[in-house]
DNA sequence: ATGAAAGCGCTAACAA
DNA sequence: TTGTTAGCGCTTTCAT
């Protein structure tokens, strides 16, 4: 039962209504002991304050919203989970909006989700700028892993990591090493695709591309024929699922790995612990990438000046890669 | 912006404001002509309905909160997606809560959501059912792959498709099945466990009973040990995790699978997919679990009676188990 | 430090 | 079919 009410409060105590509410928004403006006496007859009644009422009155919700692209990709949980966990600290709920495979939703889900929020998180990979930011204009909102002109962004920047990984390979004697990109689209992608190229300028490794995929399983399953055929043998794949997908195709055809050929992935998502051999891999900071959004998010709602936060990928070596040297 | 309000709207058009609230929650209440108009001068003012107003007005708030216990476990991505979709159906939104590893906290997530929901959508598997029944008292909720005394519930099934799956192996020759055993207070863990040990009754193979384990990946491959050691050939694993696990465990022992052991897994979760060999294991119809989910909130919510749901997984057969015969 | 009163945007009788 | 009038529960001036 949701019954209580300041008012239900205020009658019990022989005070007015307004004293009650300031009890719990404004406790510094209300005696000790009148406060004492209402935050007990609060508890006793269970009372929770109506978040409707008070967002009526203020304006303002305790709620977020939160897009991402595609929850079933196992990037996105553990960062919902930082993400919910950060906004709890802060007293607020997180509406979920999850684009599924057609992404072209976005905009409308963003429509859907503006109206009842504080302000938005946006993860938000592939669709274009300029449909992003028409369908976000006028509402608070900040970007997850991706730099819009214009609004606030927070992201996991994986160039040094990947530079480092492709460094390693290279050291470990590769001459050779392939680089399967992702989607066109995707910003990550091609952040990713230009630090390794940028690296390769300077190596005398050479630089193999493959793809544009779309990042699935079977695509870098498939892709394993090919970068047989490449002759390279150290592989750097856009995400860990497509890593994981080039190791079933690497032992499709018979390849040993590490021992025949290399393979990194990025982003450490669960998959990477659970393959055999365990992935090397570029491992975010996702917890901290929450906080910061949360964080970003919540000033901005308040009109403050925001800064975009870039936060450190780190080289993580497991199994799917030998020692250098 | 968010300015438009009913009022604006009727003012522009001269008419009253609850003709203009009539025109959206009546439309049958309301001339043609005259809705016609409001339904323009709103799209052109890009009115939205304030849903906080409204739910202030109606005591509904068009939101409903899912408790998840864990949405890294790969298990959930998918039913919060589909939950989240069949919500969306019904103009419902969804506020996500998830409980993180510490279970504890469950019932103090439930109160903070209860007070801003129409109703809960609750999976979780491991928290009394006192304590679960006690937090939700109140507050319209249905229990998701849990039956709860007294609470609506909708579950999948597994028992027909595991012990399909026990039977499988048996008839592919297997004497001795290991089956591991998942969290002591697990609701689904007990179901399965019963499931097979009521198959093992009826058949001539000799059944093994491994753990209870916490149901993590490392769990399954440190029972690989004990799976060899039993001398069992057949394993059913709790759930895909464990079974992955077994499955890295037994590389570690040298052992092919499925030539050595066959191994079979439940949930059908990305990872069964992206495992080599693709994992054998028992499927949920995730999509129907979230529709018929929704569904019953929406009519406990309406105080309209519901009866429990039940859904049945299917046997899915891939590359860690034998051709039958 | 506290109370009275107005108002946030909407819905829901009740009248007309 | 439409308008009037009260609230829904809370916050927030403005007085006191």
């Amino acid at each position: 039962m949701n019954r209580a009410t300041i008012y239900s409060i205020a009658q019990e105590l022989g005070v007015s209504a307004s004293t009650v509410s300031r009890a719990f928004s404004r406790p510094d403006l209300v005696r000790d002991s009148v406060r004492e006496q209402i935050v007990a007859t609060a508890q006793r009644l269970g009372y929770q304050p109506n978040r409707f009422a008070r967002g009526l009155a203020t304006g303002r919700t305790g709620l977020i919203g939160l897009l991402v692209p595609d929850i079933t990709n196992p990037f996105f949980p553990p960062v919902v989970r930082a993400i919910e966990q950060a906004a709890a600290g802060r007293d607020t709920d997180v509406l979920l909006a999850d684009a599924g495979v057609d992404g072209m939703a976005e905009p409308a889900l963003i429509e859907r989700l503006r109206a009842q929020v504080d302000g938005l998180l946006i993860a938000s990979p592939r669709t274009s700028s300029a449909a992003l930011k028409e369908a976000i204009a006028g509402t608070p909102a900040v970007v997850i892993n991706r730099a819009l002109q214009g609004l606030p962004s927070v992201v996991v920047d994986n160039t040094a990591a990947l530079q480092q990984a492709a460094q390693y390979m290279a050291d470990s004697g590769h001459r050779k090493i392939a680089l399967l990109c992702g989607p066109a689209s995707s910003w990550a992608a091609s952040r990713r695709a230009k630090a390794v190229r940028r690296w390769a300028e300077d190596s005398d490794a050479e630089l193999v591309e493959l793809g544009p995929f779309e990042a699935q399983f079977d695509d870098g399953r498939t892709a394993a024929a090919d970068i047989i055929a490449s002759g390279a043998t150290g592989v750097l794949a856009f995400d860990d699922l497509m890593a994981c997908g080039v190791l079933a195709g690497l032992a499709d055809h018979g390849r040993k790995v590490p021992d025949d050929i290399s393979v990194v992935g990025c982003d450490d998502v669960l998959l990477a612990r659970t393959v055999t051999p365990a992935l090397s891999t570029v491992t975010a900071p996702i917890d901290e990438l929450g906080r910061h959004a949360v964080q970003a998010l919540a000033q901005v709602v308040a009109g403050e000046p925001v800064e975009n936060v870039k936060l450190e990928g780190s080289l993580t070596l497991r199994g799917t890669t030998t020692p250098a040297g």
